[in-house]
RNA sequence: GCGGGUGUGGCGGAACGGCAGACGCGCCAGACUUAGGAUCUGGUGCCUUCGGGCGUGGAGGUUCAAGUCCUCUCACCCGCACCA
């Protein structure tokens, strides 16, 4: 390797942080561009290469950007408050402070050696005060607006971790960060009132530059359902419940009612022959974990004993309770109709309830059908399509009084509170008199305490409970007294806002000011993962629309264009009895097996211990995690930064394999050696008009692909440049400062070094963006392909833009193709200028 | 089941409806060399009777021309999943 890359790593890297080469101007007059990277969490592991992946894009993207003259915002900070802190902490002995800390540094230090040009200046920390105390301020805002409420419901409550979680934490009835599993519980918990902002999360996803899948994740989410609200009656009761449908139209094919097991009327309506059947089926559904409950197959339930009375034709139906009604959606409470509903079908089947068509156009025996058809059996709305029927009996039901057209969402409110140390406290003080009141303004931030001991109480009550009277008493101004809150903020609240800090990130006076708010938002591309969809990416949306009905932000929208980097994966080796080996314990044989087949097959290195090779996600157990740090040691920051992009389409997940970088850093040695060459070379000076033309594309088609997120292409059009001088025996002197400025976003640390080897005494991040010349990235001459009834017969060389005469002159004097004209006359010529030409031909 | 996506050499991947396989890895050959995991040059989809034929998961279709557009179908990946 014949360029020293550690040190021309550590020169530049200390040059850009010496003279704060990536500073941001706050104000500026020219264009801004506000370039985002999800911020990471912290962990104890450090990075692996598959982290900075998205980094890489942005930072190329961020350096483009810059040289075109933009003004750049493109910080870095970390979002520290969270659980496995402080788990961590726990199992070291230490404090969560100390973890963070720790974390953080060596965190902050990976990314320097990557490169990356992030404003320093910038740095922010979710965990530290000067910054929660900010978060605590919107939770405020929130409460005065009334979206902070408490409220007695049932949680998602882990056990393992000792804390409740939202919705969006919890999938298949387990954490999904962790997989520990998720029981129901009742509690009392701090809630948002996201569902408020549910038609605006929904209809402004249209206006957003995101990807269509995430998009169409979130609209899932909110899950928006217009239908109808319906009272029915009680028989023999002077009561009543409601209902709700998407498929009002089906009423007259109501057999039979369905309540949730937790539904608040059951007791009243269980008939006294039902009453032991009802509280065991109820008392074995609360039991039930999340889980058991979702893989059940069959469906299960009890009769009330009592009746219900449909409102469209008085008939007297049967009220059932089963766990498939689910408490917390709706109403907690469905009408069924078993002919065109498949779930209300399977249950009527196991149960022998009656099925009902009301809606021609399937075998109602044979299976629910759910298609469109006309109504029979159902007096006014008979004959009427679906839509038809559902304008008609809502209109009716609104006009008798049984009910009204109704909107629902699957979204639900998003809890808010934790049982946890590692979090912001929530700014709220619960009275003697049991009142509940916010604090105010001027007491922000309500500090997290220090604990040595941060473990729930022995009693189930958070950590925070722990604290002396000191912290927790409290006595307003006005002399009442109460106890603070105890629970804390969950991990998502930090990161609610943190691109609004980033744009003011030292301001103690208010959490941004408006002039510069104005200035950088919304952020112009945000890169992260998928895996944020419905919980990041939707509650930074809900606040940022609270802020902005409050005055505070002047966009709808924060984060305008999305762009999600793909994954990187790496081979994990397993023996047959699980244990898994590091990559350099094992080696690939050819094997051959008894039948003579030949096959390679992983093995550890020197035995004949047969491995199983999985490609799986980078992790300490697996024994396949590839850390930027031992890469860039080995082949350097730029190579890491060209091979995290040319391994394929940003957005594609791949596999990491480290003996690829190779290519990598052979081009970059090559290019090394067209700058720095061993040998003098003559007539340096001298441009041969080929390879002006090709440096005029290559600017093209960098360009290009940078606006278009595509650095692998663009890896590509440099590569092929440099094969092309490298053939030629030296880059001409005049090209030496263009190209270097064209490689400098991908591998800065050696085009700086070219650039000052050129006289240059500034940073080449500061450079201007070379032009390219349209003229010049037209060839002269171009082969042109020529086809016979759309089979390729030959290449003719022609003049550019030569028109179909010219072309076919020439077409026609080429001896290959001659060849094949024999005996034919053409019926039809196609010619596309400088694209092709195409003969059709029949026999003479 | 519903929604979204992906199928191209030995491998990662390129291709405004117009030369399929750019670029890179790997492999083969050669050059230079105090054999080195260095560099440079050339080659590398499959079959072939050396004319050519066949090739982008599969089957049809549109078109002068299809990896690309349309219909059907198979496989895999991701998300959601009793949301009435």
């Amino acid at each position: 390797m014949s360029y020293n890359h550690h040190e021309i790593d550590a020169k530049w890297q200390s040059y850009w942080e010496t003279h704060k080469t990536f500073k941001t101007p706050a104000l500026g007059d020219r264009p801004k561009y506000y370039i985002l990277d999800m911020f990471p969490y912290p962990s104890g592991q450090g990075l692996h290469v598959g982290h900075p992946k998205g980094y890489v894009g942005t930072d190329m993207i961020a350096r483009y950007k810059r040289m075109r003259g933009f003004d750049v915002l493109h910080p870095m900070g970390w979002d520290a408050f969270g659980l496995p802190t402080e788990r961590q902490a726990n199992k070291e002995g230490i404090h969560p402070k100390v973890v963070t800390d720790r974390n953080t540094d060596t965190f902050r230090k990976q990314l320097k050696k990557i490169g990356l040009g992030y404003d320093w200046d910038r740095e922010i920390a979710t965990s530290h005060k000067d910054y929660y105390r900010w978060t605590q301020l919107i939770f405020l805002k929130l409460y005065e607006k009334g979206l902070a409420y408490q409220a007695e419901l049932p949680v998602n409550w882990c056990p393992a971790l000792g804390t409740v979680l939202a919705n969006e934490e919890v999938k298949d009835g387990v954490y999904v960060e962790t997989g520990d599993p998720v029981e129901k519980r009742l509690m009392t918990q701090w809630m948002l009132k996201i569902t408020a902002y549910a038609d605006a999360l929904l209809a402004d996803l249209d206006t957003l530059d995101w990807p269509e899948s995430l998009k169409e994740m979130q609209r899932h989410w909110i899950g928006k359902a217009e239908g109808a609200r319906v009272t029915f009656q009680i028989a023999d009761q002077d009561s009543s419940f409601d209902i709700f449908t998407t498929r009002p139209d089906t009423l007259f094919g109501c057999s039979y009612c369905v309540l949730a097991p937790e539904h608040a009327l059951v007791p009243q309506l269980t008939q006294t022959g039902q009453k032991a059947a009802v509280e065991a089926y109820v008392e074995a559904a609360a039991k039930q974990s999340e889980r058991e409950r979702m893989t059940e197959v069959k469906k299960t339930g009890v009769f009330t004993g009592s009746y219900a009375i449909n409102p469209v034709n008085g008939q007297r139906v049967p009220i059932w309770i089963a766990d498939y009604v689910l408490a917390n959606y709706g109403t907690g409470a469905v009408f069924a109709c078993p002919a065109h509903d498949e779930r209300d079908w399977d249950f009527a089947e196991a149960f022998d309830l009656p099925v009902i068509e009301v809606v021609q156009g399937g075998d109602v025996h044979e299976g629910a059908y759910t298609g469109d058809g006309p109504h029979i059996d159902s007096e006014f709305l008979n004959g009427l399509n679906i839509a038809e029927a559902k304008k008609t009996i809502i209109a009716w039901l609104e006009e008798h009084k049984h009910g009204e057209g109704q909107i629902n969402y699957r979204l639900r409110d998003w809890l808010f509170s934790r049982q946890r140390y590692w979090g912001e406290p929530i700014p709220i003080v619960h009275l003697e008199d049991g009142s509940v009141v916010a604090l105010s303004e001027q007491d922000l931030p309500i500090e997290l305490p220090h604990l040595d001991d941060f473990n729930p109480t022995a009693d189930g009550q958070p950590p925070l409970a722990r604290t002396g009277p000191e912290w927790r008493e409290v006595t307003l101004p006005d002399g009442r007294k109460g106890l603070r809150e105890t629970n804390t903020m969950p991990q998502w609240a930090g990161s609610c806002w943190y691109y609004l800090r980033f744009i003011d990130p030292q301001n103690s006076e208010a959490p941004w000011d408006p002039t510069l708010e104005k200035r950088w938002m919304p952020v112009d591309l945000y890169v992260g993962g998928t895996e944020h969809a419905t919980l990041h990416l939707l509650y930074a949306r809900f606040w940022h629309k609270v802020l902005y009905d409050l005055g505070m932000v002047s966009t709808k929208e924060p984060f305008q264009r999305l762009f999600n980097q793909g994954k990187i994966q790496a081979r994990s080796f397993r023996d047959g009895r699980g244990k898994y080996y590091y990559p350099q314990e094992v080696e690939s044989r050819t094997y051959t097996s008894a039948k003579g087949e030949t096959q390679d097959q992983w093995f550890v290195k020197g035995t004949e211990t047969l491995l199983e090779t999985r490609v799986e996600k980078m992790s300490k157990s697996k024994h396949n995690v590839v850390t930027p740090d031992e890469t860039i040691e080995e082949y350097g920051a730029d190579a890491l930064r060209l091979y995290e992009v040319f391994m394929g389409p940003l957005e594609d997940n791949a596999v990491w394999q480290t003996e690829n970088m190779a290519g990598v850093r052979r081009f970059l040695e090559r290019v090394w050696r067209l700058y720095f060459p061993e040998k003098a070379v003559a007539a340096q000076d001298e441009i041969p008009e080929d390879l002006d033309r090709l440096l005029h594309k290559t600017i093209q088609k960098v360009s290009q692909d940078l606006d278009e997120i595509h650095p692998n292409t663009a890896v590509s059009a440099m590569m092929i440049f440099v094969n092309e001088a490298t053939k030629l025996g030296y880059l001409p002197t005049p090209m030496k400062g263009v190209f270097a400025r064209v490689l400098a976003p991908f591998a800065p640390h050696l085009a700086e070094e070219f650039w000052a080897s050129l006289g240059h005494s500034e940073s080449i991040a500061l450079a201007d963006w070379p032009a390219f010349d349209p003229e010049k990235t037209i060839d002269r001459d171009i082969e042109l392909p020529v086809q016979l009834n759309g089979k390729l017969r030959g290449v003719i060389v022609a003049p550019v833009g030569a028109d179909e005469a010219t072309v076919r002159a020439i077409a026609e004097g080429n001896e290959a193709i001659q060849g094949h004209l024999e005996g034919m006359q053409i019926v039809k010529v196609i010619h596309k200028t400088d694209r092709m030409l195409n003969l059709v031909v029949k026999p003479a």
